[in-house]
DNA sequence: GCCGTTTTCGGCCCGACTGTTTTCAGTCG
């Protein structure tokens, strides 16, 4: 059982209850229990196994380590059956609906037995929902229009299709003579993997003109909600965009308000409450006076701490380092000297060992390693022993014309589903950097999944484990990966991790990577580049890293390669 | 349901927008 599979749990089980009306404050632990389990690299599994004190972790009370307990021995969580039995999905399923909660629910459910979508529609149609007391025609419109995008809504899309178009509209906005300062906000600020919706920030002169060209844009479909401050509108991406307009002087405590994330704001709230002041997004507040607001360095300076980078903002220790003054100094992408995952025409890749060095070099890189497919990924033309040798002189033969870039003659080497290393070790002591992979048998039990990373881990010629779960973000889990295990066998046979920075992967996240930085593993952030554009994806595992609160010193291709090979076993 | 050394009870962040109301509830972020 994973951790990401019990805090699923304790998510629905708030659903749940909030659709029965439970305490709210009940409500929230589960939720909020849910997300420390989410973001804990140890394995709660393995925690219970040990009789480790589940209460250590905050969130997690006695009751709610009991629960943690018994999901995780039974496999099954007898409240949760209970209620799944009371409610059935399909009424869970409409919380999904914007603006459909779960008051509106309970009362579709309970007053008109409707128990699935298709069954709402069928109600709102037939203008069923408009008789029921509070409710009118145009709720009952509103969720006709919105139903169909249920299934849809609550999707989050990836970074790297959500930040491009908040950015082009901020800088549009920012051309306008009534706006003064605009900024992205939110999730998008944050670098987080993906993105729910887009916020954006803007001070202007005049409320109305910024909001008539964000409707006009040509990135916007349609305009959702418009008030005095807010407009909500739809990007023809489907994505759904807050613009928010706030005087010059609340600009920096909006900007805070708005980046989030939620759990950090509390902290900040509370520790504001604790010395008599107010934060809201106009600014700070003793009593009705405002003392901070113009900049987000003044609103923390306000409650007695330092201006927080945005990636570590998710209330994970960040305030704790603030307040000592221990902050990391993050990783910054004109750091990186280097990057080693990439691929060729000799496999997959689209360009040549030159065109690809020549890229790389465009880029300020120092040194790349050429790291194509081993001969298991035949759909990618993996290479045996002959045409890997063969490939490595064509590199060593580029390197010698190549000035001002170094080249590494290296390998994507498959672990095989029986714990075997693709390539023998006679061609992989032959190369300077080996890249060790999970790309097969990814449902294996964990056993064996063990059983293969141990084997990459302990062999005398791998360097690095690439992708190390083999999750795809949004898309598919990864293999169940007793990660503490195998960061702990990482540290003690000199393994580095990678950060694959493809937005699609980021594996390892930023909790694994924290994790793996604790112990002292040197991280590489690489491209895994098919093309000579691939590069522009580092960007992407920069800021996981940052969000992981990785400096320069923890990140190995920061070195140069003459420092990083001192770094190999 | 969690949390805490001024508390083991009584708190738990705050405001905008919408739609339905004649002053507020629900939803969202």
């Amino acid at each position: 059982m994973t951790n990401e599979q019990i805090a699923g749990m304790f998510e629905q089980l708030a659903d749940l209850l909030e659709i029965q009306g439970a305490n709210p404050f009940r409500i929230r632990a589960y939720r909020s229990a849910a997300r420390t389990i989410k973001s804990t690299a140890d394995s709660f599994a393995a925690l219970v196994e040990q009789s480790a004190d589940l209460t250590q972790f905050s969130g997690i009370g006695k009751d709610l380590a009991n629960q943690v307990a018994e999901v995780v021995t039974s496999g099954t969580h007898p409240k949760l059956d209970e209620l799944r039995q009371e409610v059935p999905s399909g009424v869970v399923d409409m919380l999904r609906i914007p603006g459909v909660g779960p008051k509106k629910v309970a009362v579709f459910f309970k007053t008109l037995n409707l128990t699935t979508l298709d069954e709402l529609k069928a109600a709102a149609t037939a203008g069923k929902l408009s008789e029921l007391k509070g409710f009118g025609k145009k709720i009952e419109q509103s969720i006709l229009d919105n139903i169909d995008q249920a299934a849809e809504a609550g999707q989050r899309v990836s970074i790297s299709v959500a930040r491009p178009s908040a950015e082009v509209i901020v800088d549009d906005l920012l051309k306008l003579d009534e706006v003064t300062q605009a900024s992205v906000a939110g999730s998008c600020r944050r670098r987080k993997e993906t993105c729910g919706d887009l916020d954006v920030l803007v001070t202007s002169s005049d409320h109305g003109v910024p909001m008539d060209a964000l409707a006009d844009h040509p990135l916007v479909e349609s305009v959702l909600q418009r008030g005095e401050t807010k407009q909500r509108v739809r990007l023809s991406s489907g994505i759904e965009l807050d613009l928010r307009v706030v005087p010059d002087e609340s600009f920096g405590a909006a900007l805070q308000y708005f980046t989030g994330s939620k759990e950090h704001n509390v902290v900040v709230r509370q520790r504001a409450k604790d010395r008599g002041l107010k934060v809201n997004e106009y600014g700070v507040f003793r009593d009705d006076e405002q003392i901070a607001g113009a900049t987000e360095e003044d609103v923390y300076a306000a409650v007695d701490l330092p201006w927080i980078p945005p990636e570590l903002r998710e209330n994970r220790g960040e305030i704790q380092a603030a307040e000592s003054d221990s902050l990391p100094e993050l990783l910054t992408i004109e750091q990186i000297k280097g990057d080693l995952h990439m691929h060729t025409t000799a496999s997959d890749g689209a360009g040549s060992i030159l065109e690809m060095a020549e890229a790389a070099k465009a880029r300020g890189l120092k040194y790349i390693a050429i790291t194509d497919h081993s001969k298991r990924v035949s759909m990618a033309n993996g290479l045996d022993a002959d045409r890997l040798r063969s490939h490595w002189d064509d590199v060593r033969q580029a390197n010698e014309q190549l000035k001002g870039i170094e080249l590494l003659c290296g390998v994507e080497c498959d672990i095989l589903e029986d714990a075997t290393m693709d390539l023998d070790d006679d061609v992989l002591s032959e190369a300077d950097w080996v890249v060790a992979v999970l790309h097969y048998g990814l449902r294996q039990p964990r056993d064996q999944i063990m059983k293969r990373l141990m084997c990459a881990v302990t062999n005398p010629h791998v360097n690095i484990i690439g992708h190390p779960t083999g999750r795809l973000v949004g898309r598919r889990d990864g293999a169940d990966v007793h990660m503490t295990e195998l960061l702990k066998a990482a540290a003690d046979n000199g393994v580095m991790m990678e950060i694959n920075a493809h937005p699609k992967r980021l594996d390892l996240d930023e909790i694994n990577a924290a994790a793996a930085r604790d112990l002292g593993i040197p991280i590489v952030i690489s491209t895994d580049s098919h093309s000579v554009n691939g590069f522009d994806v580092l960007e992407y595992g920069v800021d996981q890293a940052r969000r992981a609160g990785l400096g320069k010193g923890d990140v190995a291709n920061t070195r140069t390669w003459a420092q990083f090979r001192k770094l190999l076993k």
